[in-house]
RNA sequence: CGGGACGUGGCGCAGCUUGGUAGCGCACUUGACUGGGGGUCAAGGGGUCGCAGGUUCAAAUCCUGUCGUCCCGACCA
């Protein structure tokens, strides 16, 4: 390929709107152009790249017997309201109407479709069957972001496994887990598994797989010393226990006390008092003003968990994280409660909530609050708190849970180690769905004694295209992209440098015809510019290995090969320079 | 959906406060010189100033609305 021909429009400055680094060097270099947020096109260099991504990720899923497939993008809504997702999906799905009136789906992810495929399964024996496709995917995602981190529409591999029961569910699920990771290896991207929460795709587990990286937005807690790591999502650690103080402490005055429980001698500690809180509202104005240490306070957040007020019961400290209270409570969906709902439930405005009182709702409390006694809460009434509080007796758990954010530095809960939280892409996703699909679809086969049997389901999904700008984020320096030899869009750029009387250039046109034909992919730079623009370009867009031939080398029988991971050079002998070549290129 | 910023040749930006001939750098075209790290000089081409209303003798500039893009948050199979 001549690069005079090729469609590589880089640019010398940076995007003014580009900030993940993916974002930044795949515009400049010439690989994407925006069409609008979340849709990005493939300029040829970026075709090219994908390319070998799909071709990668298609060999490791024939390895594991998986057959192709390509399913439409476009679904009936009557499939999906069989399974409940049109409702459920909510305004992430794109929906349309033919000129019927019909309603229709842009396919988020092929559960269904597929699944109803698998309708036509007659037998036990024609089962396990692994169904994949590299297809569309649209997400009408609230906020595209980060180039092609995040975006509207984009290529997905999806596979889906049916299996007779749940042994062979789980093999099926840990021969996608071993592919992905084969996959991740042999792109040359840093990625690990994690324990993750299955959202709204249900069933019983689930395996995300993040790679590092500074533009992720997902937080995943590792620990060093064993290797355990989890979403935060799922993360948990064993917290040191705080010391709560035994003896009583003082009041404010008589006058701020209204009301007492002193049931001090039932738990062994003092007694349940208001004190007043002019001014001070939520956990930080309380400790600062009133040197009450968060850890010692008691955060009381009211939440809607479909459609219910609940309360939400952690440690000062601690953060909520919102999936874990869903998976707790078997719930779809959560939000903070609104001040007005929180003023006619409890009587009294966020910052001054607790626990306590006749409010009725459920009460759902964080495991690192187990026998906390001497808390500080909100009073429920504005401007006055609660002081000597005992979680087991004076608060009415309904249910406990983990809940909190798992933070850096907390000891690992199975070797002990301080936690580290990485921020990470997620790049693919397994799932064990169980027989939630199949079962909504009548999907059924007939065992071995002419029974009626509903298969168990997978489904696993890589980005393609989430990939491609994650390698991207984990393979560049200051000068461009570095591709991993496994993806580049060429092995070699083929570096002509000028020269009048116009032998580099028929020398060079004849050394990349052998290398062409001896199966290398080589960018032959023929175009009329300046050495440093061509050194510059063939760095922007990351191919591994340039070839730099010019009237000096060309005199001497010799040409440069220069390494874009390192920058490396050396000399080549022209007459040697295929055979080595082939072999660079693998 | 809440908060913030921004829309001016292909790209990056200035001009707007104080209304009056649309400008700079890069890129592009032609020529000359140059020729192993984004070179120099000269001459050119290219813009309904996001869109729609309004104010005004006159709007890139002021006002209203709208669309779009980016960032933070909420959300995210």
């Amino acid at each position: 390929m001549r690069w005079s021909q090729l469609y590589v429009p880089t640019l010398r400055e940076d995007p003014a709107d580009a900030d993940a680094a993916s974002h930044r060097l795949l515009v400049r270099a010439g690989y994407v152009r925006q069409l609008a947020a979340g849709h990005y096109s493939l300029l040829p260099l970026a075709a090219r790249v994908r390319a070998r991504i799909v071709a990668v990720v298609r060999e490791e899923m024939e390895r594991i017997g998986a057959q192709e497939f390509l399913l439409p993008a476009l679904h009936p809504a009557e499939l999906w309201r069989r399974t409940g997702r049109w409702e459920s999906m909510g305004e992430e799905m794109f929906r349309l109407t033919d000129r019927k009136g019909a309603e229709q789906a842009l396919g988020m992810t092929h559960e269904e479709v597929f699944a109803h495929l698998a309708e036509e399964l007659r037998s036990y024996r024609q089962l396990p069957q692994t169904w994949y496709q590299f297809q569309t995917k649209f997400r009408d995602e609230a906020r595209p972001r980060s180039g092609l981190l995040r975006v509207r529409e984009f290529t997905m591999k999806d596979s889906y496994s049916f299996d007779l029961d749940e042994a062979g569910m789980a093999r099926s699920f840990e021969a996608h887990r071993l592919a992905y990771l084969r996959i991740f290896e042999r792109l040359g991207l840093p990625a690990f598994g994690v324990r993750a929460s299955s959202g709204a795709m249900g069933g019983s587990g689930s395996v995300e797989f993040m790679s590092p990286s500074a533009a992720g937005e997902d937080l995943v807690v590792r620990c060093p010393g064993c290797g355990y790591a989890a979403n935060t999502e799922k993360a948990l650690s064993a917290l040191p226990a705080v010391a709560d103080p035994a003896e009583r402490t003082e009041r404010t005055g008589p006058a701020e006390q209204t009301e007492r429980t002193d049931r001090s001698d039932q738990a062994g500690t003092f007694a349940v008092e208001e004190f007043a809180t002019p001014g001070a509202r939520g956990i930080e104005e309380l400790a600062e003003r009133h040197g009450i240490a968060p850890e010692r306070q008691l955060k009381t957040l009211v939440q809607v968990v479909d459609g219910a007020l609940t309360l939400v019961l952690l440690r000062g400290d601690h953060a909520l994280v919102e999936q874990k209270l869903l998976d707790a409570l078997g719930a779809s969906a959560a939000r903070p409660a609104t001040a007005e709902e929180i003023a006619a439930a409890l009587g009294a405005s966020p910052g001054s909530l607790g626990p306590l009182g006749g409010h009725g709702l459920p009460v759902l409390a964080d495991e690192a609050l187990r026998g906390r006694t001497g808390l500080t809460c909100g009073a429920n009434r504005d401007g006055f708190h609660l002081r000597g509080v005992s979680i087991g007796r004076d608060v009415r758990v309904t249910r406990w849970a983990d809940l909190r954010e798992v933070t850096a530095g907390e000891p690992c809960a199975e070797c002990g180690a301080a936690l580290e939280v990485l921020r990470t892409i997620e790049v693919g996703h397994i799932f064990q769905l169980g027989r939630r699909y199949t079962e909504a679809l009548g999907v059924a086969v007939a065992g071995p004694a002419g029974e009626r049997v509903v298969p168990l389901m997978g489904s696993y999904g890589i980005g393609v295209e989430r990939l491609l700008a994650a390698l991207v984020e984990a393979h560049h320096d200051e000068r461009g992209i570095r591709w991993p030899a496994a993806v580049a869009p060429f092995d070699l750029v083929l570096t002509v440098l000028p020269d009048r009387g116009g032998a580099v250039a028929e020398a060079a046109e004849r050394l990349c015809g052998e290398l062409g034909a001896a199966g290398v992919r080589v960018l032959l730079d023929d175009r009329a510019e300046r050495p440093g623009v061509k050194f510059a370009d063939a760095e922007l867009i990351g191919v591994p290995w340039r070839l730099t031939l010019g009237a000096r080398g060309l005199a001497a029988g010799t040409a440069e090969l220069t390494a874009r991971a390192d920058g490396s050079t050396r000399e080549l002998g022209l007459d040697a320079a295929v055979p080595e070549l082939r072999a660079l290129a693998g």
